[in-house]
DNA sequence: CGTACCCGATGTGTT
C-alpha cells in the first residue's frame, strides 16, 4: 500500500508533514496510537487517510458542530463518505446511517460518547463492520470523563469489542501524562504515544498583574483599542462576559458575549459574523472552544486565568492559527481563585447525595428523569453520581435505561478525593504561570509534557517588554462604569414575548446593592434604604423607556408590610409615576429551597396569582413591574402572565438584583 | 458563578 500515492490522489498533496505517515502506519499495523500535535498540523488527515484504506472508522467526536463541520470536510473536500448520527437527526434517520453503515458504506461515522447508551445503537454495533477507531480532541477523556461527561470513560467498552489489530487512535494537542494514563485506559492497551512539539513560534505570551474588574475592563478595552484584527476574550462565568461585553458597547466596540446560555441559533449566528469579520471580538466563557476554526484570531485576552495549564493552552491556542503575530494575554489577579475552586469542589455532589441515590435504587428501579425528580437534583449531579456508582459496581443499568442498587456496598470516595487534589494542584500550576521567571512559552510546553522546549524569545520573560500601560485622561474617561444586569425575560406568552425588557440595578452577590437587600430581606426587616430608591431612579430613567411606562406594580407577596411593595410606592413617587397594586397572590407557596428547578418553580407557583382589580387593561396600556431579587425569572412570568392576559400590552420589569447562577439548572 | 449530549415530557397553536 503505498501511502504517497492515496496522499496525493485523494487529498491532492505532495508529500506528509514529519509524524503523520508514523502515525497511519503505526495504527494501520494495529498498534494503539496517541497522537498529540498542536491544531492545524494535520490530525484529521490521519485518520480520514486510516478510514480511505481500512473502510468503516469510528469516530469519537465532543461536539455536534465538530461532527458536522468534519463530515462536510470529509465529503466535501476529500469526497470521502463520511456520516453522523445525533439527536438533531430523526429516529429514522438515525436507523437509515446505521443501516449503511452495517453494509460499510461510509468511511468515516462521527458520533458523540454518549451515543454509546443510544438503544437503536446497542441493537446496531454488534453488526457494525467497524475497521478503525478514532477518538477526536482524546484529551476531553480527562478534562471531561472524571465527571462532566461520564460516557467518556465508557469508550473503552467499544474497543474491547473491536477484533485485534484493528486500529486504535486518539488524537488531542494537548496530552500531558495524567491526560495521557486516562486516554491510555480507554484506549485499552499499550500506546504508542507521538508527541510533537507544541512551540506556537508567533505567539506573544503576556501577563499583565490587575487588580479587581474595574482594572479589567479597563485593560480588555484599552488592548481592544491598540491589537489589530479581532480575537477572543475568555472569562470565567457567564455574568461577567454580559457585563464586560456591556462595557465594550458603550465604548463603541462591537464584541458580543458567547456562553451556553444563548440558544443554538444566536450561537451559530455569533460565530459567523466572528468568523465574516463583523465582530471585533466575542467575549466567551469556555464554551467558546474547539468548534471555533478561524484561521485569523490575532488576540486572545484572558480576564481570569482558566482551571489549568491545558485549557490556557486550548484556548490560546485557538490564536494565529495563520501563523502571523498574535497575542495571548492574561490578566491575572489571584483572588480569581476562588472561583476556580468552586467550580472543582462543586464537580461532584457531596457524600451524602450519593448516599441518598443508593438509597432511592434499593428499593425501585428509575431512570435518570425519574431520579432528577424524585431526588430535585440537576442531571449533571445525578448523571455523574450513577456512573460513579456504575464503576464501582454498586448499581446496575438495564437495557431500558432503568437503574438499581446491586446489594449492600458502600461507597468508596477515595479516587474522588485523589481526583480532587489533582484539580488542585493543576489550579497552581496555572496560578504560577503568572510568576514564573522563564520563559512563558518553555512554562506552558514543560507542563504539558513536551519533551523539548526552547526559549520562545517573544514573551514577556524572553523580551523584557510589558504592554504599555493606558494613560490616566484614559481611566477618567473609562472608569466609572456600573454594570445593570439585564433580566433574561424570554418567556411567551401567545407567541408574544411577557416583558418588552428588563433591567436589574446589580448582581446581588459581590455588590453593595445586594447587601442592602439582604440585610433588609434576611437580617432586619427594615424598609429598604433610600439610596437604593434614588439609585433604582436614575437608572430607570436612564434605560428604561420611562415616558411610555404609565404606572408601577409590585410583586405581590401574601406578607403584609411587604418590603417590595414599600419600595415599589416610594419609586414610583420618586419618578412621578403612579403605582398600582394590579396583582394579589391568591395562595401561600413553598418556601424556596436553595437550588430548584425552573420546572419546580413553576410548578409551585402555577395560579398563585390573580388580578386585584379588573381596571388594569382599562386604565394602563403599560406597565412596570419591581420585584427584589432576580433568579430564574419565572415569578415575573406568572405575574406578567396575568396582566398580560388582562390586555395590558407593553410590560417591562425592574429588580434591585439578580443572582449569577442558573435559574434552569 | 462553566463546559455537552440525549430524550421524552409539557405546552402552544393550527387544522
Amino acid at each position: 500500500m503505498d501511502l504517497e500515492v492515496i496522499l496525493h490522489s485523494t487529498f491532492g498533496f505532495s508529500t506528509f508533514r514529519d509524524g503523520q505517515k508514523e502515525a497511519i502506519e503505526a495504527a494501520l499495523q494495529g498498534e494503539r496510537v496517541l497522537l498529540i500535535q498542536p491544531t492545524g498540523w494535520g490530525k484529521s488527515l490521519v485518520y480520514q487517510m486510516i478510514a480511505v484504506i481500512r473502510g468503516l472508522t469510528l469516530v469519537f467526536s465532543p461536539l455536534r458542530a465538530l461532527m458536522r463541520d468534519q463530515v462536510r470536510q470529509a465529503s466535501r473536500r476529500y469526497n470521502i463518505q463520511a456520516d453522523t448520527v445525533n439527536c438533531d437527526m430523526e429516529k429514522a434517520e438515525q436507523i437509515e446511517v446505521l443501516e449503511r453503515a452495517k453494509k460499510g458504506e461510509p468511511q468515516l461515522l462521527f458520533v458523540a460518547p454518549e451515543r454509546l447508551e443510544n438503544e437503536i445503537w446497542t441493537q446496531y454495533v454488534q453488526h457494525l463492520p467497524i475497521q478503525a477507531l478514532v477518538i477526536d480532541e482524546a484529551h476531553c477523556i480527562s478534562v471531561w470523563g472524571h465527571d462532566f461527561r461520564p460516557h467518556y470513560r465508557r469508550i473503552v467498552n467499544v474497543v474491547q469489542l473491536l477484533p485485534p489489530r484493528v486500529p486504535v487512535l486518539a488524537v488531542t494537542a494537548t496530552a500531558p501524562l495524567r491526560v495521557q494514563q486516562d486516554i491510555q485506559k480507554q484506549m485499552g492497551g499499550e500506546l504508542r504515544v507521538i508527541r510533537g512539539m507544541l512551540h506556537r513560534p508567533n505567539l506573544e505570551l503576556r501577563v499583565q498583574p490587575v487588580s479587581g474588574e474595574h482594572e479589567k475592563r479597563l485593560w480588555v478595552l484599552h488592548l481592544l483599542q491598540n491589537f489589530p484584527g479581532t480575537g477572543l476574550i475568555y472569562c470565567a462565568t457567564r455574568s461577567n462576559t454580559e457585563m464586560i461585553s456591556e462595557f465594550l458597547a458603550q465604548a463603541g466596540i462591537d464584541a458580543p458575549y458567547y456562553h451556553a446560555g444563548l440558544d443554538e441559533e444566536r450561537r451559530r449566528s455569533l460565530e459567523k459574523a466572528f468568523m465574516e469579520n463583523r465582530l471585533k471580538a466575542l467575549v466567551g466563557t469556555n464554551a467558546l472552544g474547539m468548534g471555533i476554526d478561524k484561521e485569523d484570531v490575532r488576540f486572545v485576552i484572558h480576564t481570569e486565568f482558566p482551571a489549568s495549564v491545558l485549557h490556557y493552552y486550548q484556548e490560546i491556542g485557538r490564536a494565529g492559527r495563520d501563523g502571523k503575530q498574535a497575542h495571548a494575554v492574561l490578566l491575572f489577579d489571584p483572588e480569581d481563585r476562588c472561583i476556580q475552586e468552586y467550580f472543582i469542589r462543586t464537580s461532584r455532589p457531596p457524600q451524602e447525595d450519593y448516599e441518598n441515590l443508593l438509597h432511592l435504587l434499593c428499593n425501585t428501579a428509575l431512570r435518570e428523569k425519574e431520579i432528577i425528580l424524585a431526588l430535585d437534583y440537576t442531571q449533571n449531579q445525578v448523571r455523574t453520581m450513577l456512573h460513579d456508582l456504575l464503576d464501582q459496581d454498586l448499581v446496575v443499568r438495564d437495557s431500558e435505561g432503568y437503574y438499581r442498587a446491586k446489594g449492600s456496598g458502600t461507597v468508596d470516595f477515595s479516587q474522588y478525593a485523589f481526583l480532587y487534589e489533582a484539580k488542585c494542584q493543576e489550579l497552581e500550576t496555572m496560578m504560577a504561570y503568572a510568576k514564573a521567571r522563564e520563559c512563558r512559552m518553555v512554562y506552558l510546553r514543560r507542563h504539558l509534557d513536551d519533551p523539548s522546549a526552547e526559549p520562545c524569545g517573544i514573551c514577556d520573560f524572553c523580551s523584557g517588554l510589558q504592554l504599555p500601560s493606558f494613560s490616566p485622561d484614559f481611566q477618567k474617561q473609562w472608569g466609572d462604569f456600573i454594570f445593570h444586569p439585564p433580566l433574561d425575560c424570554d418567556a411567551q406568552y401567545k407567541k408574544q414575548p411577557i416583558f418588552r425588557q428588563g433591567l436589574a440595578l446589580a448582581y446581588f452577590s459581590g455588590t453593595d446593592v445586594g447587601q442592602a437587600v439582604h440585610q433588609s430581606k434576611y437580617e432586619t426587616g427594615e424598609p429598604f434604604p433610600e439610596w437604593l430608591v434614588e439609585k433604582s431612579a436614575e437608572v430607570i430613567s436612564k434605560e428604561l423607556p420611562l415616558e411610555t411606562i404609565q404606572a408601577l406594580t409590585p410583586v405581590p407577596s401574601t406578607k403584609s408590610g411587604d418590603l417590595v411593595t414599600d419600595f415599589t410606592k416610594r419609586l414610583a413617587r420618586r419618578l412621578g409615576k403612579a403605582y398600582a397594586p394590579l396583582v394579589k397572590k391568591v395562595r401561600q407557596t413553598e418556601p424556596q429551597k436553595k437550588f430548584v428547578s425552573k420546572i419546580q418553580k413553576r410548578h409551585n407557583l402555577k395560579d398563585a396569582f390573580a388580578l386585584e382589580s379588573s381596571l388594569a387593561s382599562f386604565l394602563f396600556r403599560s406597565l412596570l413591574i419591581v420585584d427584589d431579587v432576580f433568579d430564574s425569572g419565572v415569578t415575573l412570568e406568572e405575574v406578567g402572565k396575568v396582566l398580560k392576559k388582562e390586555g395590558v400590552v407593553e410590560l417591562y420589569a425592574f429588580c434591585l438584583t439578580r443572582t449569577q447562577h442558573r435559574g434552569d439548572v
